[in-house]
DNA sequence: GTCTATAGGCAGATAGAC
DNA sequence: GTCTATCTGCCTATAGAC
């Protein structure tokens, strides 16, 4: 068949539009860009941003399925490559902390805490989020005390709630710092919580 | 003295003004609540807001400073009960619990994820609390080393950040959830990281 | 101290030409 | 698909009367 198959090199615009903001809402929140700082960034006008994404909440929606979907497959990139728990956790802070080096915090992160403000469609996607992602990291810690890998007392899901809830507090504050470090050395002390 | 020093029952409208402002913002944020909000709850109008307070970002960082000496306040009270570092921290995650409880976060840690949006001397306060908190927490944490009464390795001052990192992101998570009971399992889960 | 009135800007959104 | 033009509403802020 000689049609190609390879995608587009050209605009789609779509796609662009998502990318600009998904890095405004990592850096500002959901509340802290508009459709005006997208359009100028991507020189289109607000009225081509509503063509593609009919409102400001359609655009987050997008946004954060597009993040978790991503977030999800990096989950199943790990389960893939055949690790111990303790390395499982390891490459799980891993993600963080690139997010955290490119300048940016959780997209979910970030919205939980304008949680109250939100449009109900976006409240809804952030908390499958992270009873997804916690729900990852319960069945990592669980195999892990069962094959001896990891010491912790109590439900899994508790302490999955404990590290994940912990890395997402601390990237705020690293950003507060401005300290890369410390936030490489909370992580750690983490994951010390549960014998990694 | 006959002249009383009894405090005015009055209006003193300027605390009322922070009382309502301050939960606005523990609940919707910095960036989640307008003058015209204030105003509305107070039965108020906003140009009499400006008299008290020349403008939002004058508020918000009579907020923070406010907040931030009560907070002081009650670590001090916690110092001065005379208890084990096990149950000072408790004493600590007990305050966390209190707020949440009210369907509120932190105020420092909503406006840390608000952080590159704030006024710069809102960013300074922010941080100049996590800096206090911190060196508190870490100053709990190695005298119970010291003692025998904590085990962890490393630095304090990291396990501090895991720990107030830990519940600042802790209540974030539990409002996705609408889950008080989580907050405390997860809480739990993180002093047990320090042997308390 | 509190008000009315108003300014000026920016937000999200829509209609309709091209 | 992208544009210009426009709408409506909310925001912070100020001037000046009471």
């Amino acid at each position: 068949m000689p049609v190609s198959t390879t995608p587009r090199r050209a605009p789609d615009t779509a796609a662009r539009i998502l990318d600009v903001a998904e890095r405004l809402a990592q850096v500002r929140g959901y509340n802290g860009f508009s459709y005006a700082d997208v359009a100028a960034e991507l020189r289109i006008t607000r009225a081509s941003l509503h063509y593609h994404f009919a409102g400001k909440s359609e655009l987050g929606a997008a946004l954060v399925s597009r993040y978790t979907a991503r977030f999800a497959q990096s989950l199943a990139e790990i389960d893939a490559r055949g690790l111990d728990a303790p390395g499982m956790l390891a490459a799980f802070v891993t993600i963080y902390a690139e997010v955290l080096s490119g300048g940016r915090v959780c997209l979910c992160g970030i919205l939980a805490a304008e949680y109250e403000t939100l449009p109900a469609p976006l409240r809804a996607a952030v908390t499958r989020f992270f009873d997804d992602t916690g729900t990852w990291l319960a069945r990592v810690l669980e195999r892990g005390r069962a094959e001896g890998a990891l010491t912790f007392s109590g439900d899994p899901a508790d302490a999955a709630d404990a590290i994940l809830g912990g890395l997402e507090g601390a990237m705020l504050l690293a950003r507060t710092r401005a300290d890369l470090a410390r936030f490489g050395a909370a992580a750690h002390a983490l994951l010390r919580c549960v014998g990694a």
